[in-house]
RNA sequence: GGGCGGUUACCCAAGUGGCCAAAGGGGACUGACUGUAAAUCAGUUGUCAGAAGACUUCGAAGGUUCGAAUCCUCCACCGCCCA
């Protein structure tokens, strides 16, 4: 791959908000990649990523995605804990500031995250460090004198601060603290490129450029990875906003929500989560345009490419498959949970003994509303004694096997 | 430290003594339609009970009242302004 056709890719799915910022980060990256061949050293890139949580979800694989590129153009990648950093909690992505967590959570969370991230990432060409290595020795001198490159209308230009100013909402002064020690974090590690999603825009960009130059080193190239909408296609992917695709909860799972999603979104996955090449993602596109091939089609394809990178192609066919028997023909799935009918049961108590139902409320509503089936057919009432072992489905995708 | 305001169900938000299990919106869920897409239509969205009804809920705890999300006291948390 020459030097042009590697911008290409690494650029591909970058947001940065500005189109001269944009100009500017690719330039600046052909430069380095150029600089890096001559002198034969790989370029030094690192994402930071705080283990808030311990389940990922694809959003938080797509700077994993990026990372791997880089890899295997030959380059050295740091996968960061933000062991410190999480210590405050990054304002960056919300309005609201984000509950501290203590040593212990954060280094039980970073145990299954990397693990769940190496299935992007090559395990074996991947360094794992934390940043409390450094950021536990500063002094507050050394502290002080970080903050001496910043200002506080920088910050308040922020449009997550700006908009909590606004909206007469606290933001705390710990939280300024973040972006500095994330610029931190590049000095550390003479940082070549910055990889982050764009609500990094200004930690990287802002923070480690300048705090880089200030320590006499030459700033980073940030790569800025657009945001994954989650399964509804709109709202960036999150937990608390329930659009989530995991992915540690199985191949058919992965494959269903995906097939979800809306049509609008698949270009953005396609970007930001498969391995294609952008010449690959612009030919179907094209088609998709064209109407050569079906959209439902395209996503499916969409899909299995996701579901392999996490599950391996032998588990993305089945799930393919299974997806196709169950929504398209209408089939039953495989594998279900099982429960056992005890004698004198009656329809509200599987339900409720299944846990297909949270309460006993809920299981009337749904069967008022025809939305709960043995097999195939509504039941009518749940005061009954259940009628015969079958399989009992709540809703679109809430199986159990009665038996 | 002083002055003012806020805290309502998953979220936003109305409600200032009975007509409040609590308007409205969002989200979610169910059904129809379908490509588990979008859009649309109909419905549901505290718990328990076979409609009736009962019980628990409006930051926490006490109190006033026949009756409180609404009034009083105190506590906690948050914001704004002034210092």
């Amino acid at each position: 791959m020459n030097i042009d056709q590697q911008v290409e890719l690494l650029m591909q799915g970058t947001e940065y908000g500005d189109d001269d910022l944009k100009k500017a980060m690719a330039t600046e990256l052909r430069q380095r990649l150029m600089e890096a061949e001559k002198e034969k050293r790989p370029l030094r890139v690192y994402c930071g990523y705080d283990p808030t949580s311990k389940d990922l979800h694809l959003g938080h694989t797509i700077t994993m995605r990026k990372l791997r590129q880089f890899q295997e153009l030959g380059h050295e990648v740091t996968f960061l804990i933000g062991s410190y950093t999480a210590l405050v909690g990054d304002p960056s992505d919300k309005n609201k500031a984000r509950p501290v967590l203590t040593l212990e959570q954060v280094s039980e969370n970073a145990k299954t995250y990397t693990e769940q991230a190496f299935r992007v990432l090559d395990r074996a060409k991947t360094k794992v460090r934390y940043n409390g290595e450094w950021l536990s020795e500063l002094s507050l001198v050394d502290l002080i004198k970080l903050g001496q490159n910043f200002t506080v209308q920088q910050f308040l230009a922020r449009e997550n601060f700006a908009k909590r100013l606004e909206k007469d909402e606290p933001i705390y002064l710990h939280e300024t603290f973040y972006a500095l020690m994330q610029g931190y974090d590049a000095v550390a590690m003479q940082t070549d490129v910055q990889v982050g999603g764009t609500d990094q825009l200004f930690n990287i960009i802002v923070a480690g450029r300048k705090l880089q130059e200030a320590m006499g080193q030459k700033p980073l190239v940030g790569v800025i990875c657009g945001i994954l909408p989650g399964t509804d296609g709109v709202q960036r992917m999150s937990k608390s906003t329930g659009n989530i695709v995991p992915i540690n909860s199985g191949a058919e799972d992965m494959y269903g929500k995906l097939m979800s999603m809306p049509d609008f979104a698949m270009e953005k996955y396609m970007q930001l989560v498969t391995r294609w090449p952008p010449n690959e993602i612009d030919a179907l596109l094209k088609a998709l345009e064209s109407g050569n091939i079906h959209p439902r089609d395209a996503k499916m394809k969409l899909a299995r490419e996701i579901v392999s990178i996490f599950y391996g192609e032998a588990e993305a066919g089945p799930a393919e498959e299974s997806f196709v028997k169950l929504f398209q023909q209408k089939e039953v799935p495989d594998e279900m949970p099982e429960f056992a009918l005890q004698p004198g049961m009656t329809v509200m108590d599987v339900l409720t003994g299944a846990a297909l139902v949270s309460s006993k409320s809920e299981a009337k509503r749904l069967i008022d509303q025809k939305g709960i089936r043995l097999d195939g057919d509504a039941l009518e009432r749940g005061d009954v004694l259940f009628p015969h072992p079958g399989v009992l489905q709540a809703g679109k995708r809430r199986f159990v096997r009665v038996k």
